[in-house]
DNA sequence: TCTTAAGCGGAAGGACTCTCTCCGGATGGA
DNA sequence: TCCATCCGGAGAGAGTCCTTCCGCTTAAGA
């Protein structure tokens, strides 16, 4: 059960701790920073030496790779299931915000996804998982005559940046009013409407505003 | 006429020709790159030594502002312009679709607008001036009943990250795809409509798609 | 033409950043 | 008890970028 399970030698008592330390460090600082974050500070925010995380992670992409296979699986699944909704519009827009909400808990997600990692084998493996099931999702929404008809698979990854980018932009102003540019979004997504459909989060004020613009953009 | 005129002693010809060549390097470099450019590419671009352009400019926020305090009065006016358009809605949709523009063509200019060059104050004024140009604009698509109601001043900044932010994403694989972005968020933003406005620009195929995930996210 | 203040290039200094290595000392476990 | 294993964290190395400095060159006035 313990993560070397497979491995040749189990870990000695002390360093199989570190260890699990070290990841959890790893998540909670990639989560909050993304994936520029140095080791120096995960292994700080561990507890331990840097030497440590070099020990058992021979480098920073091997920590990277341990920490996101397993989290790229959670995103699959959660796609699955959104896009599973009896509902085909409540289905992708469910699918779109999941997507969103996850990358922007966690930012190094983020860079996964959209390939700040470089071109690695296996991210890029399961980003491609996605595609299918986006897909499944917006020909069910299309033939339902619910999503615009000339909407594409491969504007959804576009979507995406544009509001997990807003969310970077208005994070410290308030850090859920990225919903309400969520709903205008899908409210020019769907085929008709007769009236705004309701953005449920209230708008930023000035202050919060000039907030939002006093911090430099979050990198694409 | 120089840009030095005001000043005590007019430079030797040589020096006046080193400094216009400086800056027209820094428009494009800067342009190209964004504020994060360095001096030393700036002054390799205008074929100078670095220390012509330390001569000039003390530090790199003198270069920044003698020429961004001129570009934002065309931004300015540009957005005077777009608002005083006839139509109120084609007004407000003019004048995101080139504030957009400007900050796509000109990296730098969204650094400074979206404050990536700290609080400086002057620029951090002239930012303040097009509040109520996008408010009279704002107002008046609301009245017309063309806006939706729930549209509030301060969305219009985010709307403009989210926009510059997907450009910065798609760039590499279709430097206009935004467009059919702008289109999307636009038929989110108008009061009602039955049928889904045409997006004017086709989607990206899977090889631009991967071309724009293989690249990082654009700094926020 | 001569003189000289002004200007020039670009190497180098200094202050960071981040990844990764190394080694003397500590310790789990048989 | 003993030693293979593991530890911390200093620091090497490579990079970035801003800025300074200095010996050489040149424009321009007398």
């Amino acid at each position: 059960m313990t993560a070397t399970e497979h491995s040749e030698k189990p870990l000695r008592a002390d360093a199989e701790r570190n260890r699990q330390r070290v990841l959890a460090a790893a998540r909670e600082v990639f989560a909050r920073r993304g994936l520029e974050a140095g080791l120096d500070e995960i292994a700080r925010h561990a507890g331990v030496g840097t030497g440590t995380v070099y020990r058992r992670f021979p480098d920073k992409i091997s920590l990277v790779t341990a920490l996101f296979e397993e989290r790229l699986d959670q995103v699959v699944a959660t796609v699955e299931q959104a896009v599973a909704h009896p509902d085909p519009w409540e289905g992708l827009c469910s699918a779109l915000e999941s997507l969103i909400a996850m990358q922007i808990e966690d930012r190094g997600l983020k860079d996964v996804i959209f390939g700040a990692v470089g071109d690695h084998e296996s991210f890029r493996e399961r980003r491609a998982e996605l595609l299918p099931l986006v897909q499944q999702g917006v020909c069910r929404a299309v033939e339902a005559g619910v999503l615009r008809p000339d909407f594409a698979l491969t504007d959804f990854a576009p979507l995406q940046v544009m509001l997990t980018q807003v969310a970077a932009f208005t994070e410290a102003a308030d850090p859920q009013v990225w919903r309400r540019y969520l709903r205008i979004v899908l409210d020019g997504l769907c085929t008709r409407r007769d009236a705004p459909s309701p953005l449920g989060h209230p708008a930023l004020d000035l202050l919060q505003l000039e907030q939002a613009c006093g911090r430099p953009l979050p990198p694409c």
